[in-house]
DNA sequence: AAAGCAAGCTTTTTT
DNA sequence: AGCTTGCTTT
């Protein structure tokens, strides 16, 4: 009786075929992650191979911490030297070790999405290449699908024609490569692609590393990326042991640059490759499997497989419509509660998943009203918020003075007096002298119109050096600390949240939290440093801190929660327009890959269920601020008939026409009584659609059209009277503190609440100086910007003199005689 | 000159 | 519904 034992056929030929290439296709709940395992373990006790030669590359933390866990545990000697990373740190590790032959300083920064979209941001501005049409986002993605697939700026205009845009982007591209590097940061896609370049060009680097990795494994294998695969196949073109895991039907990250190819075409490359299907699933119910079966094989481009499970034929997938997304949220969460209580079911074995972040709000409120404890796993990244970058940008420049978005980031936040002009003519003198910003700084008193500015910027540097001091001295705790305490940051924190109207400390508490990650991080690494921590921090994802062990149901997105099972799993929001999204069905004819996509996305939802799918939908939407009203998603009706079942949310299933049980003969058609789809009333808002037309809509819809329209209906006071209803809205992202509806509509009225606390920092604050004044009323004055006119009245204040001109030009207005600098004529 | 405030603008998913 | 931009206030 051995380990191997427990493992099926399929699997067991995956552990046992070591070497050469080979390829699993491992559907969902295949037990890919224990034939993985195996096969690590198989590697060791069978075939003798050193731990030392293997590695096995994950996506997310969490998978590759997971990995390491069950491998320690099936491995009885040297398991701790077998490389388990995810595809970033390893990237990261090599780098810092040749980072110089790259032309970088080893202590590189890593930049987050965040982080490179700023610095993009002020290069365009620079540059003046922003447009109407081209949105800085898109550039940003042009500029990540280029590296995902290894085109240089320099490349990025070869080979293909090249329109007005692609030369603007080009542009942006190359800037930003410089910026980068000048800044000796890296962001996500670099570490990717510099270790490809770093292994191109030092042949020798890449032997080592070869000689090293001679059992090569990849998990998720369809999310790679060209530059991934191809750093992948360097690294095994030496020994050829390469084993990909993976399931082309839950590839999901297309829009940011995986290559589904890597996968449909890896017996391209290696024609001599192993293939093996692991088909059997070990999570599901058949009706469960049945419906995803159904779904995924509407799409086209992949490759034919089928799940079978002898879990048991178990309950049909259950469908709710709802009249409005309140509802759905109510009956999920009631639902959960009540199986918990009634069922004796644990949270932790259960998931509300959606296709968009912001669709949690809604699901939140209502847990919050049955008092179920819950994990919001993504949304704003603990790491993206405004207060934690803050602080990480202030290591950041602790550490590395070359990093000027960070020193920018952190130049007047505090508020410290410094504003954009200043800074903009720091830059010139930055630029005109060759420096970095920082350098800059450190010469502000020779800066040409920095004169009041200059000690404000002094000081600022002072500071800094006193950090860096310390940062020699100090635990990185006790560091991060001393700033803290020396900038007055929970001051600035408080007063922020005065004007905020919120009241709540969730910002501090995000701070206290940052200084127990750094405790954390001391404690755990023999060798803790300030760059270390950094790096850690910035190749973190929101997936990674989710800790299974505590009993709260966790509520995601689609995507977050791949790789991941639950007993009793609702998916919410079953709706077209919003999955599939809306983009998605703009985008259908030019791009029929991306509905093949969202498909995908559908099985992965399905997949992740044990027991207990439940879909549900609603008639009435808001999104974006805008009231909508989409028809039941299509892959509900890929469903089919004899393993879904309908339960009577609001008005379906008793026949009244409502939604995809509509009265057409035709379930799909969706067509109304009068030429006119349902699909192209719903196109066009609600207040588009003439009262006088309002009845000729098919009946089910007419009530909830009508509703909306006259604003007096039932439904749309019921939802505004509720407390914790979307249409208040609620500020951030609320976690502990939900609930208390926040009535917008109703101003703090303090006007002078906010505190009159100066000198936060301790620094000198420069005052403006009082103005001599020679004009007066009825004189004629010149102003910088509003040009010529005339004063017409003049008012002493207890600080200044209120000064009133009719510009020729401008009109009226009403301006403080110190700023204003009014010329006499 | 910089901070505060109101009005526009855009919307997917994220290592 | 939240963020950026532009205008007003100090």
């Amino acid at each position: 009786m051995s380990i191997y034992d427990t493992l099926n056929a399929k699997q067991r030929q995956a552990v046992e075929q070591t070497e050469g290439p080979v390829l699993i296709l491992a559907g969902a709940g295949s037990g890919k992650t224990r034939a993985l395992t195996h096969r690590v373990a198989f590697l060791i006790d069978e075939c003798g191979v050193n731990p030392w030669n293997i590695l096995a590359l994950t996506f997310t933390n969490k998978a590759a911490g997971e990995m390491r866990e069950r491998v320690d545990q099936i491995v009885g000697f040297g398991a701790e030297s077998i490389w388990v990373s995810t595809f970033h740190s390893m990237c990261v590790r090599i780098l810092r070790r040749h980072a110089e032959l790259l032309g970088y300083a080893d202590h590189f920064v890593i930049y987050d999405s965040d982080d490179s979209k700023n610095l993009l941001k002020s290069i365009c501005k620079a540059h003046n290449l922003e447009r109407e049409h081209l949105k800085v986002r898109q550039i940003a993605s042009r500029i990540s699908r280029a590296k995902d697939s290894l085109v240089r700026a320099s490349e990025f205009l070869t080979g293909g024609v090249a329109d007005q845009d692609d030369v603007l982007v080009a542009k942006a591209y190359e800037e930003y490569e410089k910026a980068l590097k000048e800044n000796n940061a890296m962001d996500f896609d670099d570490l990717i692609f510099n270790t490809v370049e770093l292994f191109r060009r030092e042949p020798e680097v890449l032997k080592s590393y070869q000689e090293r990795f001679r059992y090569i494994h990849v998990d998720e294998y369809q999310d790679t990326n060209t530059a991934q695969f191809e750093l992948i196949r360097m690294l095994a073109d030496r020994y050829r042991n390469l084993c990909v895991v993976g399931d082309d039907d839950q590839s999901i990250y297309r829009f940011r640059g995986a290559n589904i190819r890597n996968i449909l075409d890896f017996e391209k490359v290696y024609p001599d490759a192993a293939v093996i299907y692991l088909e059997q699933n070990y999570r599901s119910t058949e009706m469960i499997l049945h419906a995803a079966n159904a779904v995924i094989s509407n799409n086209r481009s992949r490759k034919e497989k089928e799940l079978w499970t002898e879990e048991g034929e178990g309950q049909r997938v259950r469908f709710h419509q709802f009249a409005t997304a309140y509802e759905e949220g109510q009956f999920v969460a009631r639902e959960v509660a009540s199986s918990k209580r009634l069922k004796n079911e644990n949270y932790c074995d259960m998931a509300v998943l959606y296709r968009t972040n912001a669709q949690s709000r809604i699901i939140e409120e209502q847990f919050v009203r049955e008092g179920i404890p819950y994990t919001l796993v993504g949304g704003v990244n603990f790491y993206a918020r405004k207060e934690i970058k803050d602080m990480i940008a202030y290591l950041r420049v602790v550490d590395n003075g070359d990093d000027d978005l960070s020193v920018r980031r952190i130049l007047n936040v505090p508020g410290r007096g410094i504003g954009t002009t200043t800074v903009a003519n720091v830059d010139r003198y930055a630029g005109d002298h060759g420096l970095r910003f920082f350098a800059a700084l450190k010469e502000a008193d020779q800066i040409p119109g920095c004169e009041r500015s200059a000690q404000k910027l002094l000081s600022f540097v002072e500071m800094i050096r006193t950090f860096r001091t310390l940062a020699h001295e100090l635990p990185l705790a006790e560091l991060l600390r001393q700033i803290i305490s020396t900038i007055n940051y929970r001051d600035y924190l408080k007063k922020e949240g005065e004007k905020d109207e919120s009241g709540d400390n969730d910002r501090e508490r995000n701070v206290d939290e940052l200084i127990s990650k750094l405790v954390d991080y001391e404690e755990r690494n023999e060798e803790p440093t300030l760059a270390g921590f950094l790096e850690e921090v910035a190749l973190i994802a929101d997936i990674d801190s989710v800790d299974e062990n505590e009993d709260r149901v966790l509520l995601m997105t689609l995507h977050s929660a791949k790789g991941l099972e639950f007993h009793r799993v609702y998916i919410t929001g079953m709706e077209e327009e919003l999955f599939p999204s809306y983009m998605t069905l703009e985008a259908e004819a030019s791009d029929p890959a991306a509905m093949e996509e969202e498909r995908r996305l559908a099985y992965v939802g399905i997949t992740r269920a044990k027991r207990i799918l439940t879909l549900t939908a609603a008639r009435e939407r808001m999104i974006n601020g805008n009231r909508r009203y989409n028809e039941v998603s299509r892959f509900v009706r890929e469903i089919p008939r004899d393993c879904l079942e309908d339960i009577r949310g609001d008005s379906l299933g008793d026949g009244d026409g409502a939604s995809y049980r509509s009265s057409s003969p035709d379930p799909f058609s969706n067509r109304s009584g009068n030429g006119r789809t349902i699909a192209e009333w719903k196109q066009s808002s609600y207040e588009e659609v003439p009262e006088s037309r309002v009845s000729d809509v098919e009946p089910a819809l007419t009530q909830e059209l009508y509703r909306a329209i006259s604003g007096t209906g039932r439904a749309r006071e019921e939802i505004e009277h509720e407390p914790g209803s979307s249409i208040y809205g609620m500020k951030k992202r609320p976690r502990a503190e939900m609930g208390k509806p926040r009535n917008r509509a109703v101003p703090d009225k303090r006007p002078y609440a906010r505190s009159k606390s100066k000198g936060l920092d301790g620094l000198t604050k420069g005052v403006p100086g009082t103005v001599p004044i020679d004009y007066t009323e009825g004189d004629r004055v010149r102003h910088v910007k509003y040009g010529d006119g005339t004063v017409t009245s003049m008012e002493p204040g207890p600080r200044d003199t209120k000064v009133t001109v009719l510009f020729d030009e401008c009109g009226q207005k009403i301006l403080y005689a110190q700023f204003a600098k009014l010329k006499k004529l």
